[in-house]
DNA sequence: TTTATTTGTTAGCTTAGTCTAACTTATTAT
DNA sequence: ATAATAAGTTAGACTAAGCTAACAAATAAA
């Protein structure tokens, strides 16, 4: 049996392991507000039950049990952020926290209801993919809005990253997933963007901002 | 701040002593399904934050704080009784394990959705009351179906102390709340009923079943 | 290549929540 | 009224999850 802790462990891990595939246990133990002790006395426990391969003074990997574990409860996380969104009425903004205790439900009845009420969504609200029953996840890769040059057209696709600061933000300038952008200028000095789209006109938004917006190349404009 | 663990403990204490209004260690412990120095040991420290009134070797009693937070955690676990069976098609007898979990979900928002989105119901699933946003209970004090006799006709009003078993035993006779019951027969030996409704004739229910289903006099039969 | 800094480890302490064993108080039966 | 049983208490141990303090290893700076 995994504990509610442990599967906080588990999902930091994931989440802090998608690119360099291995974790410093300093950077778990920010992630998770945690002490380094702390953290380092959970690897010892996570490794005992073979979810994660870690020897002294190297950084962390998640076994592959661990890893479909993981993906698991970050599936249990973002579906019940769509249903929070699809079926209660909730803002994007406002599902996280409560996701963060509903993914440690335990009845699978409980999530596939879910996934069944949803139609088998792929996406969460911030555009996150959502893995399969079986722990599979396919991750689009999609480009930073920031990559993008003036003249281009792109679909807004997913959240990095997303904070509630940054929701209430990009609510307040009706910026919503699906949206499609035309990058009216840059700004060579700090790389604030002009942008317009059906709602707005020449809306302006920050470099940290555009860093923040993932698209894709709309109208074969890749 | 009130643990998981301690939340379950104010409930338990709250239907333990709904009727004498006082509670033993022991039964308590059974309740919990702990040992009984576990539960004396929770008591002691339930006493200290003030949410129950405790002496060495006397029955205890939830203050008023206690019942308060008590009636709370059971207007949350109704709640979500009802939001599983209305808005997720869950079946009656499936509801009680995983409300036990997310009754204890922090999020006021949460619940307070639920209970727009199921307009404000005053009964869980199974005809019990739900407490108000204050804590407040109105108990509807319903008779058993076992107390009445040949030829009355009552309402399927609640079931008292619902088991798994119990509720798909009611499913397989067709029995939901509000189905109008007439009493055809007892018999005199061992209590069985017979009774007829719309969906069946002349069923035969055993005393043990008749004890469990809580009525109200139907047509100004009371 | 030493030195300083960051990162990781170990030991030992704390609290919540559980247990068993031994004992005491209350209740019930003889 | 005394003995037997049940209920409640205390002490001591355990695990999970956290912490601090002291030390060791690795990395970065000088
Ligand atoms: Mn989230
Ligand atoms: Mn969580
Ligand atoms: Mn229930
Ligand atoms: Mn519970």
């Amino acid at each position: 049996m995994i504990s509610e802790t442990e599967e906080n462990y588990l999902k930091a891990l994931f989440v802090l392991s998608i690119d360099k595939g291995e974790v410093n246990i300093s950077e778990l133990s920010k992630q998770l507000e945690v002490k380094i002790p702390t953290a380092n006395s959970m690897m010892k426990r996570l490794t005992e039950k073979e979810l994660v391969i870690y020897e002294s003074y190297k950084p962390v990997k998640l076994s592959a049990k661990g890893k479909k574990e993981a993906a698991l409860i970050i599936r249990k996380h973002r579906l019940t952020e769509m249903f929070l969104v699809e079926k209660m009425g909730f803002g994007w903004e406002e599902v996280h926290l409560i996701a963060e205790q509903i993914e440690h439900i335990r009845s699978s009845a409980f999530f596939e209801k879910m996934d069944e009420l949803l139609g088998h969504p792929n996406v969460d609200p911030h555009g996150s993919p959502i893995p399969d029953i079986n722990g599979k996840i396919t991750t689009e890769h999609y480009l930073r809005l920031s990559d993008h040059k003036k003249g281009d057209k792109v679909e807004f696709m997913a959240v990095s990253h997303s904070s509630e600061d940054l929701l209430k933000f990009l609510n307040s300038k009706e910026l919503v997933l699906g949206t499609v952008l035309f990058i009216e200028s840059i700004e060579p000095f700090d790389g604030t963007m002009s942008v317009s789209y059906d709602k707005r006109q020449n809306e302006m938004l920050s470099s940290k901002v555009c860093d923040k917006l993932l698209v894709r190349g709309a109208e074969g404009n890749s």
